[in-house]
DNA sequence: CAAATATCCTGATAGC
DNA sequence: TGCTATCAGGATATTT
């Protein structure tokens, strides 16, 4: 559930404290957590590494470590992150990696919950030149760290005849947009989801690109969406307030704020898409 | 080759 | 009340 607004306000909080900090201790207690290398391996090149920086590509954390090394964490569907300034505070339950953060003696700790257990935590091999983890080169650009225009997209739409809305959430394109944004981008921009990319107009391009920017600075400056069932808080258990502002996302059969037509529910590759059939054509 | 579908998993909720 | 079925949707592997 967290996308790219979500996890760049877990970024601002965790870079917040844990710059300059050391991991004295990681206990994982979840196996899946940690599965793309050997659990003592994470642990090893883990322990006793300061935090320099905490960066973000996409939905990925990137913890920098004083080594060049980096933490990768990915939170996926039901991922979270909790600051515990006291580790005496009783562990709760789906916590499968925590991290004992000094330096010592006053310990604090950064607790990853995960009920389903999509999320992972690794260490990357090393970083490429534009600074992301080797592992996840295949991944797109970030609109928010780097440009995103119009010829972008373009390019990017080219020859493919899936709907925008699914160019939009494809990660080795463009990387952070999930189901929530991927609705409200094309609701802003006055396309309907379902609208083949390559058929786009240099005008739609645009307003699509210009939506793109305008509806995650947004989100990121409400701390992103919580929604009933799905429980995203951030680094230290606050709710996101974005949902309040959503245009169709979850609104299906409510009248649209615009025109007052009904927003529709259909599906796109699976997922629920959220759409105002008069205002968006 | 692109596009569609299955998979991982738990918790909230709907329906009986 | 309590049971079962369905849905939520991130990324990746597999199938079409």
């Amino acid at each position: 559930m967290p996308e790219l607004p979500e996890v760049e306000t877990v970024r601002r909080q965790l870079a917040q404290w844990m710059v300059g900090r050391r991991v004295e201790r990681v206990t994982v207690t979840g196996r899946r957590s940690v599965r793309r290398q050997p659990l003592e391996e994470f642990i090893a090149r883990l322990t006793n590494r300061t935090v320099v920086d905490v960066r973000r590509w996409g939905k990925f954390l990137l913890i920098d470590l004083d080594d060049s090394e980096v933490l990768v964490i990915h939170l996926r569907m039901s991922g979270q992150l909790r600051y515990e300034p006291d580790p005496g505070v009783e562990v709760e339950r789906h916590t499968h990696v925590i991290l004992a953060l000094g330096p010592e003696p006053e310990i604090v700790e950064l607790r990853f919950v995960d009920p389903r257990t999509f999320g992972e935590m690794f260490i990357s091999e090393g970083c490429d030149a534009r600074g992301v983890p080797v592992e996840l080169a295949h991944l797109g650009r970030d609109p928010i760290n780097e440009q995103f225009t119009e010829p972008d997209l373009e390019q990017l739409s080219r020859g493919r005849r899936v709907a925008i809305k699914t160019l939009l959430l494809d990660q080795s394109k463009i990387v952070g947009i999930g189901n929530i944004y991927g609705d409200e981008i094309c609701a802003l921009a006055r396309v309907r989801p379902t609208r083949r990319a390559e058929s786009l107009t240099k005008p739609q391009r645009r307003r699509i690109v210009a939506a793109t920017l305008e509806i995650l600075n947004e989100a990121i400056e409400e701390r992103g969406s919580s929604l009933k069932d799905q429980r995203y808080r951030d680094l230290f258990g606050g709710l996101g307030t974005y949902q309040n502002h959503h245009r169709v996302y979850g609104r299906a059969g409510l009248a649209c704020e615009q025109c007052g037509a009904q927003v529709k529910r259909t599906v796109i590759g699976g997922r629920s898409a959220h759409f105002c059939p008069t205002c968006q054509r």
